[in-house]
DNA sequence: TTTATATTTTGTAGCGCTACAATTCATGGA
DNA sequence: TCCATGAATTGTAGCGCTACAAAATATAAA
């Protein structure tokens, strides 16, 4: 009398088992305990398996153990290379512990929260998040939740883990190569409306230690996030605007530095000579673009490796709640500076 | 006498139906079918579910109803701009349709043959490919679960449906522009051991043009696609050894063009009257270098739209099997040729 | 008032899988 | 021969949700 509802013709552990001459178990245990199971009977399981094309459902495996193996990562921005070793780290130390990873895009807290919501509502193992910036439901329902997550490319004060860098040194370290170079008249180039921290974090930091070696600190412009390389023409025009003696400029993203190259160039200026540049981020054009651009270097795949693991030990039930891990950074000095 | 397994403290319909005095199937229905509930009982069900936290949990509502609302795409590569505008295709148009994108990375076809397999075990409602080029076992996989599937990027003999440009129209086109302006020695730069039928589809058109107009076709250097804008300088190096009257040269992506105008710059070469150099993809970096790259623009994001229109159109009950839909593409003409 | 119809709510069963307990079966020692 | 032990297999119930049908309630028509 069982009324089976037609669902899309796959093949369940229910139709292996009957293949198999085995029980539903027995098939259950097969994939999940293969030592539970004789190697003769695991064997025949397996092949039946195979050739009837059988793809686990994980939507129902999840729902009966309560356990998932999949690590939702939730990335601002695919436009560049910027995040692509940080997802290279996760993916591969993912598949080390048997884990998946599944990507969303978000490049709002608004939509951020919307991707939590999907992650949350697919029972994932764990979410890594990027920057410490989120909607105040979107942290009060990971709370709730108590699932594993990691907020990465930040330091402190995270809602359960964090790995990252330290903008505060980074920044220090990048006007520390200006300066000891003799550089005085220092642009600084940041985002307007940035979504993150990450990047407002840079100019106070930048204003106190240009203050504090009796610098001009007011030599800044605040470019559109979304304009990429088109933010190096105008924010090289408003520089010079306000400060024709500028001799440095350090720049929120490799992308942006380039762009300042790029105009630069048009404008026959040398660069260091006329201009010295510094980036961040030490994207692939980095090294490639001509003069190579000095800039931060976080370690983004151990950043990754570092995000997967921590969330695959807090699945696993160790207590690394308000652990904090700081994966550095280094200084590559080019020709630019 | 339920003994209910401990599971993570989430909120339940259960739970709300208890908190709100009504049956699960109510809170069911105000979620799915809010039309059915009465507009007073769905707001106090609404008001307390928010109150509570609830999420859904889709795994069980995926099993339960056999639909999803979750479409998987598998991109190759987030290294650079290449399938930026092509995944907010998909994701903006996801959205409008109340579904649900995530995304696995894949750079090898036995990548994807596992990220299909991930996406299966999900029970998606769809999947988006990239390329017509996959692991037999997945596209076998793929024909006995009859998903809905788009492969992108490309045109012809679709193992579901399929999104893309004729390359060979692009290529054709390519070299148009560059036998119009004169050129007549012009070299090309492919990808060894290339992952896709995008690439290596390129070069035998290339010859058979080039042949048909009387002109050389050997002058062909084949880069390792890992390489990035490093390829340019090796190409350019090897290409002017094989064919020191090189005029131009036409490359696999932006990318590798951009590589080959830092090259050109570093040894001082004017482009494009020393050599012309034509680019593919129109990422922004040709827009933005001096000079500006011709490039050969795909209709990224209407690609991505009608990926997942199509894939929701089947999801519906439409009958799309075979489709090939074909979004054009532009060449874009600037400076460097 | 009664009956037919529409609206709203609620049981029931089952999606595919797994935790856990129970069962079966072979083996070896008392 | 009987019982204890361990290995291999199987039954049972339930994960959270939804399709479907049945029931309760409200509304309109007779």
């Amino acid at each position: 009398m069982t009324k089976r509802r037609e669902q899309v013709g796959l093949v369940t552990m229910h139709s292996i088992a009957s293949a198999a001459g085995v029980s539903p178990m027995t098939v259950s245990n097969t994939f999940r305990y293969p030592e539970r199971v004789q190697d003769e009977t695991r064997q025949r399981v397996m092949r039946i398996a195979a050739e009837l094309g059988y793809v686990p459902n994980h939507a129902a495996g999840n729902l009966a153990s309560g356990q998932s193996r999949v690590i939702g990562a939730i990335i601002p921005s695919i436009k560049n290379s910027s995040f692509y070793k940080y997802v290279r780290g996760m993916q591969d130390t993912a598949a080390e512990h048997g884990y998946e990873l599944v990507l969303k895009l978000a490049d709002t807290i608004c939509h951020e929260h919307a991707a939590i919501q999907t992650f949350i509502g697919l029972r994932v193992a764990g979410i890594a998040l990027v920057g410490n910036e989120h909607e105040p439901a979107a942290i009060d329902i990971l709370q709730k939740t108590a699932l594993p997550v990691v907020e990465s490319w930040v330091l402190g004060n995270p809602i359960d883990m964090a790995v990252g860098y330290s903008t505060t040194a980074a920044t220090k370290a990048i006007l520390d190569v200006l300066l000891s170079r003799g550089y005085r008249n220092i642009g600084f180039i940041g985002y307007e409306r940035a979504a993150s921290h990450r990047f407002t974090e840079r100019l106070p930091i930048f204003r106190s230690v240009l203050a504090q070696a009796g610098l001009p600190s007011d030599l800044v412009h605040l470019a559109d996030e979304a304009d990429g390389f088109g933010a190096g023409p105008k924010a090289l025009e408003e520089l010079f605007r306000i400060g024709p003696r500028i001799d440095a400029v350090i720049c929120p993203t490799d992308i942006v530095a380039a762009g300042v190259l790029f105009e630069c160039g048009r404008r026959g200026w040398k660069v260091p000579d006329r201009i010295a540049v510094a980036g961040w981020g030490d994207y692939e054009i980095a090294s490639e673009i001509t003069p190579g651009l000095t800039t931060v270097q976080p370690n983004a795949y151990e950043m990754g490796q570092q995000s997967v693991t921590m969330i695959v030990e807090r699945a696993r039930g160790n207590r690394n709640q308000g652990r904090v891990v700081d994966t550095g950074f280094q200084i590559i000095k080019r020709a630019s500076t």
